[in-house]
DNA sequence: TATATATTTGTAATCATTACAAAAACGATA
DNA sequence: TATCGTTTTTGTAATGATTACAAATATATA
């Protein structure tokens, strides 16, 4: 289930991308949280391991990764981009309560259009916003208090 | 086709809101130019009938009209936001070669998934993004020369 | 008209992201 | 291993969209 350090090396050189720390550090948290996080997530979390790392390092990183599409930004958010390790294709719901983003399964493949004849198209997003279960069950829970 | 001043104003009033002139511009701009503008087009238009015009007020009415369900925001930009006065579901197209955003028919409201089972479900909102016909045709035409 | 309330305006603050140049790390070569 | 050229990282400044906020202006009510 962990992807060795070596791996995670292998799977940066096999994509033209040379293998610094900075790059397989980051690489490691992507893969071992799939909770779609922010720059300043991965920046906080590696910041205790790496103490001289840089945010830029961050942004140059992830900017890299989606260049060889290791990585698919997630611009569900208003504010800030979120980044997704899994670019297989699948929608995005946003929590509008606690904020999580969950992943669900959808035809992307065949969601289709006769408007967009004649188009190229290279990427489709699909983003949910609503109430997760967890959130509507504690809504519920208050209004009995 | 072209909705007078005064069912400009209606419309405002039915949704409790101030019809200002200034509110009354935006929501005129908005229904004549359905390009899905950000607030910077929206502001440069205005701006030469309403000389003391502030961007704050086209931010302040946008923000307005989409809390009264008047318009939705495109969040299929990196950088800036996007409004639609035709709120109701259809997704979009942007062109990653002209900018240009284009709107196409999908069933949305049919585009479900057994993964969110148990979520309330408020918002769908469905982005593809790739090269129009008129840019296509532009690359191939380039390529003779 | 006077007064209270709502709207607009201008400016400052915020904050995510990018730009850029100096410092550090790396890789090849002799 | 020492050297030299290249790549990567780092820190800081710049950018740019959006929000915050208070003063000015417009509007409604009495
Ligand atoms: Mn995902
Ligand atoms: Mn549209
Ligand atoms: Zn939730
Ligand atoms: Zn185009």
């Amino acid at each position: 289930m962990v992807e060795s350090v070596k791996n995670l090396s292998e799977k940066l050189s096999e994509r033209g991308i040379r293998p610094s720390y900075q790059r397989i550090k980051v690489l490691e948290y992507l893969v071992q949280n799939r909770c779609h996080p922010t720059v300043d997530q991965i920046f906080n979390h590696l910041i205790k391991e790496i103490p001289t790392l840089s945010k830029s390092t961050i942004y140059n990183t992830v900017n890299l990764f989606i260049e060889s599409d290791l990585l698919k930004p997630i611009g569900i958010e208003d504010n800030e981009v979120r980044y997704d390790i899994d670019t297989s294709d699948h929608g995005h719901f946003k929590c509008e309560s606690c904020g999580k983003i969950f992943d669900f399964a959808i035809d992307i493949e065949n969601l289709t259009t006769e408007d967009l004849k004649g188009f190229r198209i290279n990427d489709k997003s699909v983003y949910f916003k609503g109430i997760c279960p967890e959130c509507l069950k504690n809504k519920k829970d208050n209004k009995k208090i």
